[in-house]
DNA sequence: GTCCCTGCAAACGGTTTGCACCCGG
DNA sequence: CCGGGTGCAAACCGTTTGCAGGGAC
């Protein structure tokens, strides 16, 4: 159906299985912030199809080879995003609450330059603050 | 000894005890990358002092704060730093390895740009690759 | 046919929590 | 004196692993 999938994972030196292609094909169709659990739940909510050790397994192996992003989620659980529509990130440092934020560039010189001859794969700008939420309902008074 | 730690807390709205101002002691003397674990073994290692419990709940607060940066290590246990040498990372997608970054601003345009109003107290870039380690080892020959 | 993958459940390890005592303000 | 902090140990929970059976190639 999408022969695009079998090539990634064949290129990711990984045996087409069909756990690991509806994983894939879930993460791709929903590029959305997604914990092992959730995906665990998603793809077994019509018939029980993989295993909760299978898709960590599974999450594991794409993840080593370049086509999921795991994002470790500050104690909780970790996220697993497609990598297919890059973004950054701003995190709550109260409630932990992470939000997306649209990608923009990091000039080639500051990166080059602090980079040095890292074989860079991509990268992210992770940003701290108070969200809304946080702001509003902490306010000392 | 040192007023501006007291201080530190005192503007965090934490009570100043022994076991808080040591850990923060810790990790503004030695700005570097520390597990709960490794704080907790280096702090009690002249004379018990601080429990493990402490340690953590400890480290939670001055997180909250905002006097501590907590990185979550991708499954691996938490790393924590007190918030003074800003500095960027490398995390290597295959061993997991954490690398310094030097520092380097984004400029304000995108930044601002991105975040809209919300609330940024600093930000951080993580870039992912493979580590020299990896890439060495790893040569498919 | 040979490995690698999967499922199950048990183990693991970092972190949190309940509770009683203690101490800072 | 009061409310919050601490210590201990048990609970928690996400993740990993050992092992036996099964599927990819």
């Amino acid at each position: 159906m999408k022969p695009d999938l079998d090539e990634c994972l064949r290129a990711g030196g990984l045996r087409r299985t069909a756990q690991r292609y509806s994983v894939l094909e879930y993460l791709t169709r929903r590029p959305i912030h997604a914990t092992a659990d959730e995906i665990h739940a998603a793809l077994n909510r019509r018939f029980p199809l993989v295993s909760r050790a299978t898709v960590y397994n599974t999450l594991r192996d794409l993840t080593r080879a370049g086509l999921v992003r795991e994002l470790s989620s500050e104690g909780k659980a970790a996220l697993f995003d497609a990598v297919i529509h890059p973004h950054h990130h701003f995190v709550c440092d109260q409630c932990g609450a992470l939000e997306d934020i649209e990608w923009f560039d990091i000039p080639d010189r500051s990166r080059k330059a602090a980079t040095g001859d890292r074989a860079v794969r991509s990268y992210e700008v992770t940003f701290h603050g108070i969200c809304g939420r946080c702001t509003k309902s902490s306010t000392t008074h």
